[in-house]
DNA sequence: ATCTTTCTTTAGTTGACACTTACGTAAGTC
DNA sequence: GACTTACGTAAGTGTCAACTAAAGAAAGAT
């Protein structure tokens, strides 16, 4: 969950996997989308996105389908609502922790 | 917005802006949470933040007081939630654009 | 079997990033 | 003014990430 936020963190890679948002795409094809970068590159982000399970890679002969994994996006869209709205428990928590350290430093102030 | 995401895919920088949530904090009791991290490493995190907009610095006497920007924050969530449900008309064009340059290297298959 | 096409992998470079230690600075305290 | 508190900034290090060029690997086409 953690790799497919920095991953999304990349420009690039934002826009490739918007390229296969709603189709299948094969490599050549996403490639051929960046002129200003080689295939290699494309290919390279290509395995970050699956490594982050951001995309599903189907063989079909030679060439290597890919296609968004709507899974792991409602995921991350869910993992980051949370972050959003919660954190006031936990934050009672470590605001504590602090507190405790604090006072062994001698009240200050 | 993009130096917002690019800040949030750090664990460590997700983790202070959590803190600074519902609160302002100062700059030491933010680095004594960390135990494992030295003083400086959390005053550039911060800096980072501060540049993304994802908090405000507020000065008082000696201290620095920090605290979520709630704005750029809900900005991100806007920018997200329209990456998630657009990309579709978008996604027309760069098809068109791959499909022309791959007819002037002579219709394949 | 050889040659294309399609795509990844390897090797190597460059630059960015998280971190540390050491120092600077600004505001309050004595 | 000297000292402390609360911070940022500078300089240097190790690691990781993005890129390129060159070399595989794997499936068809001739």
């Amino acid at each position: 969950m953690d790799a497919a936020l920095k991953a999304l963190a990349e420009p690039r890679r934002r826009a490739i996997l918007r390229l296969v948002w709603s189709q299948e795409l094969p490599a050549t094809d996403i490639a051929d989308t960046f002129a200003d970068v080689s295939r290699p590159a494309i290919s390279q982000h290509l395995a970050v996105l699956k490594d982050a399970k951001l995309v599903t890679e189907r063989r079909d002969g030679t060439r290597r389908l890919y296609k968004a994994n709507v899974d792991t996006m409602a995921q991350l869209r869910a993992f980051l609502d949370d972050y959003w709205t919660s954190g006031l428990e936990r934050l009672r928590d470590v605001a504590e922790a602090a507190e405790t350290r604090k006072r062994q430093t001698k009240g200050r102030k």
